[in-house]
RNA sequence: GGAGAGUUGGCAGAGUGGUAAUGCACCGGACUCGAAAUCCGGCGAACCAAGUUCUUCCUUGGCGCGCAGGUUCAAAUCCUGUACUCUCCUCCA
């Protein structure tokens, strides 16, 4: 959530910043008048309230002395009144207001490329040239299938679309991927956590999911009446989680920063991208990721995002898997985002970059939405920075070992970092179905 | 799922209708060569608004006792609903 004050007195700057977002002036006209009308009817049903506390203080002093207070009493009564309607009022512009505010996204940072959509994403760096393979390269979910360690037919009987087994040696090449995932990013100071998968409204609304993404995620209903929503969604990432554990809460300053991980199945609707990667483990209901949080001091968050993006990064560097790193457009970047890098893998299949990772700054945005603080060193209180990151996409990664350590013979080279993650099996080869 | 108890500052903890005690902690001072102890004083519950204008201070007011309503001139206190925690029962990997 954005800061009322700031955007109340600099309002030209918001527009301009949050126009790049594609935000229409307008709105924040609206948003401007909206917070004035409010502060107008607070004001006047403050000072009834002043006068209410000082009358009743009289008739408490009245009554003591055992005298008539009903004159001052029957007043009041309609001051009373008065109020009540003054303070409805305000309860009515409060939510108009915050109706707007909470789906407004964050302001973006002046170093975001400008423009509507991913066309005006800009590389930043590039690690290694895409992978060159002698032969007509298999797409994942082709070598999968032959290989009979990913079944579509079953994910689709149990579950329906996008959705899938692993079976084999397949699961347990996402079992090393992962493990080594969490190894590698506690080695680099992050603890390793495991949160609930189910979350209230509350927490959704913290880290940005709610109010404006609800028909992204699931949300588990009363099965005594389908109709009615309970207070629990499937957590669509670990970030919600993981930034909500520090929800309403005031971190000590040397704690900070704080880093954390933690592996995560993530659920989403998929709402919107239908025909859109209608195959393999790109775009799936249901999928396993590894997530980094960090929360730290205002001033930090720059760096950290640089680091952050640098631990993301490590771990494509160490499978030795072609990438490059983009900076965001201020029309694609994630609405509670200042600024955003994506790690985008090679996929040979594909002839182009998929994304794998997501790495933002999200500035105070979160941390006003969450009211999470730190206390500083003289005692006051401000506002943390948050910051996510891919590190990274479980099934992604995957499909991109699949595409880019195949052989010409259909098997798949594992990635030598995975070997001791997967008993020392060196490659994948199709053998006789267990199952 | 059933029954009971509870939720008040950083922590502990009082307060059964009249506007949030007290202790610890913290800050300042006195004493001391210095520290501890002691004494004196102060601060502090979260945030909002207005004024002044300083982005951090200040002044005034509002709000504020898990949350949301209600009763009342007035609610931590009474009523209703609800969340969570603890204990017991029941069930369960």
């Amino acid at each position: 959530m954005l800061d009322i004050k700031l955007i109340r007195e600099n309002l030209d700057w918001a527009k301009d910043k949050l126009g790049r977002r594609g935000v229409k002036p307008e709105e924040l006209d609206e948003l401007v008048k909206i917070d004035a009308d409010r502060r107008e009817e607070l004001n006047r049903s403050e000072q009834l309230k002043a006068e209410r506390n000082k009358v009743s203080k009289e008739i408490a002093e009245i009554k003591r002395n055992k005298q008539d207070a009903s004159t001052a009493v029957q007043k009041m009564r309609e001051v009373g009144q008065e109020i009540k309607e003054l303070d409805e009022k305000v309860a009515e512009l409060t939510e108009k207001q915050n109706y707007i505010l909470l789906r407004l996204p964050n302001f973006p940072d002046d170093s975001d490329p400008i423009g509507p959509d991913e066309s005006y994403n800009e590389e930043v760096r590039k690690w290694h040239e895409p992978t060159k393979l002698d032969f007509k390269p298999k797409a994942h979910w082709e070598l999968g299938t032959d290989l009979d360690i990913l079944d579509w037919d079953r994910g689709a009987k149990v579950s329906g679309a996008r959705f899938v087994y692993y079976k084999g040696a397949g699961a347990l090449l996402e079992r090393a991927v992962f493990n080594f995932f969490l190894d590698e990013n506690t080695k680099e100071g992050y603890t390793e956590v495991i949160p609930p998968y189910l979350v209230n409204d509350e927490s959704m609304q913290g880290t940005g999911q709610f109010p404006k993404f609800r028909e992204d995620v699931y949300t588990i209903v009363d099965n005594d009446d389908p109709d009615k929503p309970l207070d629990l969604t499937l957590i669509p990432t670990a970030e919600v989680p993981l930034v909500n554990y520090f929800r309403d809460e005031i971190i000590h300053a040397d704690k900070l920063p704080i880093n954390v991980t933690a592996l995560s199945p993530a659920f989403r609707s998929e709402a919107g991208s239908a025909g859109r990667d209608t195959r393999g483990l790109i775009r799936m209901h249901e999928f396993r990721k590894v997530e980094m949080v960090k929360i730290c001091k205002p001033e930090e968050s720059w760096n950290e995002l640089d680091k952050l993006t640098n631990n993301a990064e490590h771990l494509l560097q160490k499978l030795d898997l072609p990438y490059h790193v983009v900076a965001l457009s201020t029309g694609d970047a994630s609405f509670t985002s200042a600024k955003t890098y994506d790690l985008e893998v090679w996929m040979p299949a594909q002839d182009k970059y998929r994304e794998i990772s997501s790495c933002s700054n999200c500035t105070d945005f979160q941390a006003r939405r969450a009211q999470i603080r730190y206390r500083d060193e003289d005692g006051k209180l401000h506002l943390a920075h948050t910051l996510n990151g891919s590190g990274l996409a479980v099934g992604r990664t995957v499909a991109a070992i699949l595409e880019n350590y195949q052989n010409e013979d259909g098997t798949v080279t594992v990635p030598e970092v995975l070997v001791p993650y997967m008993n020392g099996m060196k490659k994948i080869t199709k053998e006789e179905s267990l199952i």
